[in-house]
DNA sequence: ATGTAGACTCGCGTCGACG
DNA sequence: GCGTCGACGCGAGTCTACA
């Protein structure tokens, strides 16, 4: 698997754990409505600054979400 | 601390840790010696796929770099 | 072996609009 | 509520060169 594609995998699955439609994620992120789109299907790389503002929306630390990447992408 | 400075600070550490030039990470990285420079003084933020890049040549899980990263950044 | 600088390409991240 | 499109600014990442 991608690391993007499991990074956006990783993102859909603790978004919907949250309870958050991708606006409101991105509202409260600051970010674009369509980017957390792009990023949940693969077609943009976050970087470490924009990874660090998601996680701390979801309430998770980075590292837990990275972990989880990790596994998707095997390592 | 910033977060792009928390970053260059945990890289360099684990550069020297592996006991590589700026030269020879970017080499076995396939990324520019430059570039590496530019992230240990905290002036460029690194993508997620340059992360994961990184972390496989210093032989270190990227989530294990990113909690050392949420430390100095003060999560 | 590293810092810096300039110039370059391309992808991140934004915005408005439509289905 | 989400996917997609086009257009855009700007920053990631490259390359060359000098100290």
């Amino acid at each position: 698997m991608e690391i993007s594609e499991a990074f956006g995998t990783v993102l859909r699955k603790y978004r919907k754990l949250a309870g958050l439609t991708q606006e409101e994620l991105a509202l409260q992120c600051d970010l674009d409505r369509t980017y957390i789109g792009l990023l949940e299907r693969a077609q943009r790389q976050p970087s470490i600054a924009t990874i660090f503002t998601i996680c701390e929306i979801l309430k998770i630390k980075p590292h837990e979400l990275i972990k989880e990447v990790e596994n998707l992408y095997g390592i």
